[in-house]
DNA sequence: CCGTGTGAAATTCTTCACAGCT
DNA sequence: AGCTGTGAAGAATTTCACACGG
């Protein structure tokens, strides 16, 4: 059932509401398709054909109302709820996110995390608990797990990512630096901030194509 | 001197130079637009338009050698020499960040730290010395940094942020929560983990639209 | 008047399909 | 026989521009 929502507008709605987010938190209580678009580098037009997908939101001559709109696409997202997540490879990758405080604050709950080696496995991070990997497909088909989060290095993690996928989970957020296969209907997501530097290096040769 | 080239196509090359690294530590001489795109997710036409931008790689009949494409690739992003790198927000995140060596390891090299906080300003993380942020502007005018990773608050991201474009650095990779702005001529790339998830749940819903 | 919602136009990006080289 | 390089076709995405409601 994958609707015929452009994923590019998908991926939009989260700048969106955490504009909105903003905007409601310093009392605004309505916002224009224009003032909206300044504060995130877009056109007003992309927002207006952005929400007209999910449907007619705004009021002519006034904008939109905040919090309304807010709400709106927090329902759309799904973002109305909390969802469990795991973790799994806990170096020091893995580590960093465990500790990080953002992902709770958002509603994303890290109920449980993996890793492969037995110094680790066993401990608590953060009141988490982390298990041996050879525990994942049991504790994912007895306990509620929406999306995996990958950390564990580049050679292990098709396997993890496969081994996930068999067990259930439909989104996964990849940190491992490796294009990662995923069948119809599962969802990921990369990130690799190496990748990034490389396609920006290309611009900085451009502005002084000298030695370093 | 912003070229005509698609951006699009630059953010694919890092993606195609990585798999030829994985395909010459594997041996491989020689692979063909078909191979390195079953590798990628990406189908052979697009990789052969993308590379076709920047010249005639390839050997009909026959495909690309790993090795030469991988040096041409090299040299058309910038990654035949090392940039410098600085961090400002030494976190937990920037911790995390100074702590990592997967940028070294491809030539991006960290040579210095900032932070406001007096606690962790004049420290040395993995031999990289954190420096007090009323330093950065006269550091930066005096030594050379090809790009900065901001790693601060969301609140001080912006100003980082404008305070890094004036002392005159061209890319930046930002971790901080906000939509950053910087003039025409300077990168930017976000790293957002929390919008990543927030781009899938609304697929997840769609799967099984039930109450967590 | 102001600003949304939206068909239509314009632009950008991807895929096709095949001539031509090895 | 196999695979690249590439114009042309096609698809996706963005922007335009304006009718309409507040």
């Amino acid at each position: 059932m994958t609707s015929d929502i452009p994923e590019v507008v998908i991926n939009r709605l989260p700048l969106y509401a955490r504009a909105l987010s903003t905007l409601a938190a310093s009392g605004a209580t309505v916002v224009s398709s224009q003032t909206l678009g300044e504060q995130l580098d877009v056109t007003p037009a992309q927002i207006r054909k952005d929400l007209s997908y999910f449907g007619r939101f705004g009021k002519q001559g006034r904008g939109y109302n905040v919090g309304d709109l807010l709400d709106r696409l927090r329902s759309i997202l799904g973002l109305d709820r909390t969802w469990n997540v795991c973790v799994v490879g806990i170096g020091r990758l893995g580590h960093a996110i465990l500790e990080y405080d953002g992902f709770v604050q958002q509603g994303f709950h890290t109920v449980v995390a993996f890793d492969a080696s037995p110094a680790v496995a066993g401990t608590d991070i953060q009141g988490i608990r982390v298990r041996p990997m050879d525990e994942l497909e049991g504790y994912l088909a007895s306990e509620e797990v929406d999306i995996a989060v990958v950390a564990v290095p580049a050679e292990a993690a098709q396997v993890v990512v496969d081994r996930l996928v068999a067990s259930g989970v439909k989104a996964i957020l990849n940190y491992a630096p490796i294009s990662a296969h995923v069948p119809e209907g599962v969802s990921i997501r990369q990130i690799d901030p190496v990748v990034m530097m490389q396609g920006m290096t290309y611009y900085l040769k451009e502005l002084a194509p000298d030695a370093g």
